[in-house]
DNA sequence: CCGGATGTTCACCT
DNA sequence: GAGGTGAACATCCG
């Protein structure tokens, strides 16, 4: 998916634009998109007649609360996922997305009974649909991260540091390019072991995650990083000029300046 | 044509 | 139990 920033912007297009507006219509064409077992009509019999009430988010997991007792919905973007709401898309560009709009990429989606439609796109599928999400599978969320919350997610962990970050149950929304900017903003190797960390380190990769998160809300993306443009052969450190080195850990491609990050 | 790419889940190893 | 690996999903890009 998206990462966490996406998956904001997601929340904010949602909070401001799809609330309080009656359901008319759900469109449900893909039951693989539908997870935990729920079924196409038990998605609509749950939305019809109702109103969204609230959007939040909990790491990489967007929340759509539905008015009475109505469910809620839990909406994951996968690696290609956007959210349209009366045509707008939440962010502009997405990586290893299409830019194109197709809507047999429509996966999920509401009728509102003025005319207006929210739609979740997803061109590869690997996002789903799920109502009331167990949301204990999931840590307290990265953004507003503090280095006590953290210090608990690495504790007593020989896993790499950075497999540790991208485990959502420990700390939620962390993804794969937010790891590697953040570490490498912190000055840290992803494959120490997590729980070797001093406390002055943990306090170190709290600020800097946090700076992380915030900054590439503000830039519009997970890929805004200013390590992002050397993730790549022949990319170098953008602190000290340094071949940036590659290899795989926690089982995401990993780029690291092998100087600075220790 | 081949290999990877912001993710999650699950089966199957060690 | 803790970690690690690979598969699956489907499309785009180099």
């Amino acid at each position: 998916m998206p990462e966490l920033p996406e998956v904001e912007a997601y929340r904010r297009l949602a909070a401001s634009e799809a609330l309080e507006r009656s359901i008319v219509g759900v469109l449900a064409p893909d039951p693989w998109f539908l997870k935990r077992g729920l079924t196409p009509e038990a998605v609509t019999v749950g939305l019809l007649g109702r109103r969204l009430t609230s959007a939040t988010r909990r790491g990489k997991l967007l929340l759509l609360d539905s008015d009475g007792d109505g469910p809620v919905v839990g909406v994951r973007f996968g690696m290609s996922g956007r959210l349209v709401v009366d045509g707008r898309a939440g962010v502009d560009r997405l990586m290893y997305s299409s830019d194109r709009d197709v809507e047999a990429w429509d996966r999920f989606g509401l009728d509102f009974v003025d005319g207006g439609r929210l739609r979740v796109r997803d061109p590869r599928r690997l996002g789903g649909i799920e109502l009331g999400p167990d949301l204990r599978r999931l840590g307290p969320d990265a953004l507003g991260l503090g280095p006590a919350v953290l210090r608990d997610a690495l504790v007593g962990s020989g896993a790499p540091l950075k497999a540790r970050l991208l485990d959502q149950s420990r700390i939620a929304g962390i993804g794969n390019l937010i790891a590697d900017e953040a570490l490498w903003r912190a000055g840290l190797s992803p494959v120490r072991a997590a729980g070797s960390l001093t406390p002055a380190e943990v306090r170190r990769l709290a600020t800097h995650l946090r700076r992380t998160v915030d900054a590439l809300i503000v830039r519009g993306g997970s890929h805004t990083g200013d390590l992002a443009p050397e993730r790549r052969p022949g990319g170098v450190c953008p602190r000290d000029g340094t071949p940036v080195v590659r290899s795989t850990v926690g089982g995401r491609t990993t780029w690291w300046c092998p100087a600075h990050q220790r």
